[in-house]
DNA sequence: TGCTCCTGCAA
DNA sequence: TATTGCAGGAGCA
């Protein structure tokens, strides 16, 4: 049967600018886009259809603009970058030999409709290559669509897996959701669960139509207020297959490709393993490199089994093999040694680390072929495995030699496993995850799902996919060896690839080279000692504290009722409402969005001066807080094993580079009220020992004196002064600092850190309770005393215009995808965004480098002192009482030393039997 | 049960 | 109409 590949170009030029760094050639031009369409093309070429097409908008309006003149109003501007390479792009789909359609008129959209049922129609089968999910609705039998970015394909099937609604419905779907990219706005509140639920149930848009006055809810009302534009909704996201067109299917035959060309245009841009290709090389050469066979393997792979599918891309030697005898164990033992370079994984029955069992171990020494060991495979008729003992022996010369180098994705929970197995693995040189995410801590998720999707065009088989998900999840030790052996030793396959691919990438980039070598990777080993270290919590003091709350919860209920005049719940929202505004008549001043009276902080603030309940209720609200967030629930987090709570911290969290916390969050105990801070008193040393706080003073107000060489904030901070003080001094012209009131040195003190969020006059109007004017004054008597703040300011903003990202002092970089957006809502927040960055991105590299620096120290002394917390600008100990006076020196000395900027780092340091006496 | 929104804690 | 996070509860189906 012939086969038709229809291309909808302009979906993968955006998507391939969005989703890869921007990559330049060695003339500086933008490439990434380029790169990412060419190598789909080229695995386009590999699946030799009969006729293809590669389809791009043609320049001016169409029919939709006509319909509807906001349509894709929200759309910004063709950034620069991508625009310089369309020409170039042109010129290579040419020279492959593809015919380019650009039809005025209509969108590219419709030309691929048009040509796609007009193809299905005539026998033939169509693929519709694309990354757009309105193609859904032309699926039909012999007719499906192929995502290469992913790598996953869409049938008839595939969509009602997908949409959870058959393709003749998905303009239906589209119509309901709205889209936010073209402005077409849907239902509010009405995502792609709804929306399918209500066609599955009323059948279809006509009939979710019909059923609209009885729906219930905010969402019913929200159905209601959108009936009139559904309709037209429904016209706009329809793709039309009747586009007169003055050629057909069959006539898009392929032309042979036009080498010379080619080749200049693959050397102009860099594409070396494209050029290889040209040049006689296999595909399965350039695939050991790591850039075509992404894109192939996402056809060649997707929805195959992978235990035993050999990936053709690979030149047929991709290889899976489950280990279960000792003789093949030590082969692989002697490729690992041999190698320059092995990826790993361990598999378990928990995500917690602390708490996992190993249940087996995965190797990869070259793409495509990988191993599994399993060991704790444990279902009716399971074959018998090597005991952990032996093979964990066998291992653990090369895990444990620091010259054998090791690859992992998310390493530190494999170390975390192992060290709990008595290996301390050495020569952790790599980490895939922290390749991505140093490349573009924003670009998407950093899981290997998501990279392997993303820079290898490959679809990985998921956990869920051998495990199940929700409550017919098994556990992986339950799942039969084969399906085992095929997810696991994927990941250790594709982490190696993934490699392969993301380390050159870094290499080009000195500045990202030294943040991935010199920050993020020796990172990896200092938090899993500090998580592995985990801190003493008095479960008892949590105990007694959730005991006084609830008897303070329940005081403050009973004053509440007698206030009311009647019991009443004051959880209940609805009857707070018939309580305050009904039955005590105070002013409902704030509303929510369904219109009722709100009860939130706000409106009872408003009322608080008129009325004691109110404030009564905001009590038993922090106190609820307090109680239900922490107290309660911090002693579940209690380590049987050890006695400790085991913090996570997430290295590629925060897109700033910062980390984050999480099961259970320790950087957000409470520390402002006096009820909160009571909590950090069940943070505690074991007898003999001491909590000891090390933070920086003021480190981001620091750097960004700095980055801005103001001369009045240098001199603020080189003189050691109170530095909201001495700002207060300047701005409100008070003279010697000892005459600023103590309103002044507030007011200063919510300048300086709105000003490094990017706040507006209207927000520190708000943060103060002034007037807006009087706001703006004081902004312009802050920029008029620091200049160079305002400067700095001013050049930031225009490097995220210029270039869509920031740095930081040390070269991390930070890209603001809305930056150019034509929403300018979006586009402020990127704004505001791009000057926070590099000083709360500048402060996270500082304190990173200060914890490698400490915990290099630290491993020397013994087990007097181990790190125990990190809190953005703070670092918490556990040492030795003896030892404090030592700790507290040295570890001052490496935070300041940890950067040298023009102003001086102030580290303060506090000790105590607790976290709040620490402080 | 899982999803979304809202609220509130930290630096 | 202030940055970066995580987590609990309510409301909803």
């Amino acid at each position: 049967m012939p086969r038709l590949v229809l291309i909808d170009g302009s979906s993968y030029l955006y998507r391939a600018f969005h989703a890869l760094p921007p990559l330049t050639n060695a003339e500086g031009e933008p490439t990434g886009a380029l790169f990412g369409v060419v190598n789909m093309l080229r695995a386009t070429l590999k699946e030799a259809p009969d006729y293809a097409a590669f389809v791009v908008d043609a320049p001016g309006r169409t029919f939709r603009d006509d319909l509807y003149p906001e349509y894709k109003a929200n759309r910004a501007e063709m950034p620069q970058e991508l625009r310089a390479q369309v020409q170039p792009m042109c010129e290579i789909v040419a020279a492959l030999g593809f015919p380019i359609l650009r039809e005025a008129g209509v969108e590219a959209d419709d030309v691929i409709g048009t040509l796609a049922l007009a193809a299905a129609a005539q026998g033939i089968e169509v693929t519709v290559s694309t990354g757009d999910k309105d193609f859904a609705q032309l699926v039909r039998p012999g007719l499906r669509l192929v995502n290469t970015m992913t790598g996953s394909v869409l049938d008839d099937a595939g969509v009602m897996e997908k949409f959870g609604v058959p393709p003749a419905r998905i303009v239906d779907l589209l119509a309901l959701m709205g889209d936010s990219v073209d402005n077409i706005p849907g239902v509010e509140k009405c995502g792609p669960k709804t929306a399918a639920k209500w066609l599955t149930a009323y059948g279809d848009l006509d009939g979710v139509i019909a059923a609209a006055p009885d729906m219930k809810g905010k969402i019913g009302e929200n159905l209601r207020a959108a009936l009139p534009r559904l309709g037209l909704n429904r016209t706009l996201v329809t793709i039309r297959t009747d586009v007169p067109l003055a050629f057909g299917p069959t006539d898009l035959a392929l032309r042979p490709r036009d080498a010379g060309t080619l080749r200049g245009l693959y050397a102009r841009y860099g594409f070396t393993q494209a050029l290889r290709e040209l040049d006689g090389g296999t595909a399965a050469d350039a695939a050991a490199e790591g850039t075509l066979r992404n894109t192939a393997a996402g056809y060649a792979r997707s929805g195959a089994a992978p235990a035993e599918a050999p990936d053709p891309a690979l030149g047929g030697k991709g290889e899976y093999e489950c280990v279960t005898a000792p003789e093949a164990l030590a082969a692989w033992v002697e490729r690992l040694r041999a190698a320059p370079l092995f990826a790993f994984d361990v598999e378990t029955d928990a995500l917690d680390a602390l708490r996992a069992r190993l249940v087996g171990l995965s190797f990869s020494v070259e793409p495509g072929r990988a191993c599994y060991v399993p060991l704790l495979h444990d279902y009716p008729g399971c074959q018998p495995q090597l005991d952990v003992e032996t093979v964990l022996g066998m291992l653990r010369p090369v895990l444990e030699d620091p010259a054998v180098a090791k690859v992992g994705q998310h390493g530190k929970y494999d170390l975390h496993v192992l060290r709990r197995y008595g290996i301390a693995v050495r020569g952790y040189a790599h980490d895939t995850m922290l390749q991505s995410f140093v490349l573009n801590s924003t670009a998407s998720r950093h899981d290997m799902d998501s990279l392997a999707a993303r820079y290898l065009g490959y679809t990985t088989t998921r956990y869920e996919d051998v495990c199940g998900k929700g409550a017919k999840q098994i556990p992986f030790s339950q799942v039969e060896l084969e399906h085992a052996t095929g997810y696991a030793a994927e990941d250790a396959d594709v982490t190696l690839r993934l490699h392969r691919a993301l380390h050159p990438r870094l290499e080009a980039e000195p500045a990202l080279l030294s943040v991935y070598t010199d920050i993020e990777m020796p990172l990896v080993e200092v938090l899993a000692r500090i998580e592995a270290n985990g801190v003493l919590v008095d479960a008892d003091e949590l105990r007694r504290q959730s005991h006084d709350l609830a008897l303070r919860m329940h005081e403050a209920e009973q004053r509440a009722h007698a206030l009311a005049g009647r019991p009443f719940s004051l959880e209940s929202p609805k009857q707070l409402q018939a309580i305050l505004f009904d039955e005590l008549g105070l002013p409902a001043l704030v509303k929510t969005p369904k219109g009722q009276p709100s009860t939130n902080e706000d409106a009872l603030e408003a009322i608080a001066d008129q009325h004691d309940l109110p404030r009564l209720i905001l009590e038993y609200r922090g106190l609820a807080k307090l109680r239900g967030t922490y107290t309660d629930k911090l002693p579940n987090s209690i380590n049987p094993d050890t006695g400790r709570v085991h913090t996570s911290y997430h290295q590629a969290g925060a897109a700033t580079g910062r980390l984050s916390s999480s099961d259970p969050n320790l950087q957000n105990i409470p520390i402002r009220t006096e009820d909160g801070r009571r909590i950090r008193r069940a943070f505690v040393a074991p007898p003999g020992r001491r909590i000891v706080a090390c933070d920086y003073s003021q480190i981001e107000l620091r750097i960004m004196a700095h980055l801005s060489e103001d001369p009045g904030l240098v001199r603020a901070f080189e003189g050691g002064v109170d530095v909201h003080r001495a700002t207060a001094a300047e701005v409100f012209g008070a003279g010697a600092p000892e005459a600023v009131t103590a309103d002044q040195r507030r007011a200063a003190k919510a300048i300086n850190f709105g000003l490094m969020y990017g706040m507006s006059a209207f927000g520190l109007a708000r943060q103060l309770g002034i007037a807006r004017g009087e706001a703006q004054d004081y902004i312009a008597l802050y920029f008029a005393r620091y200049p160079g703040v305002r400067d700095f300011m001013e050049r930031t903003r225009e490097q995220a215009r210029e270039r869509g990202y920031v740095e930081t002092v040390f070269g991390r970089r930070l890209y603001l995808n809305d930056i150019a957006s034509r929403n300018q809502g979006l586009r402020a927040g990127a704004e505001r965004a791009a000057i926070n960055a590099p000083m709360q991105g500048t402060a996270a590299d500082i304190i990173k480098r200060a914890m490698i620096e400490v915990d290099a120290w630290l491993a020397g002394q013994g087990g007097r002192a181990a790190m125990i917390m990190q809190v953005h600008d703070e670092l918490v100990f556990e040492a030795d009482e003896a030892f404090v006076p030592e700790l507290v020196q040295e570890v001052g000395r490496r935070m300041q030393a940890a950067a040298t900027l023009r102003v001086p780092l102030v580290v303060d340091a506090g000790v105590g039997g607790n976290w709040d006496e620490a402080h």
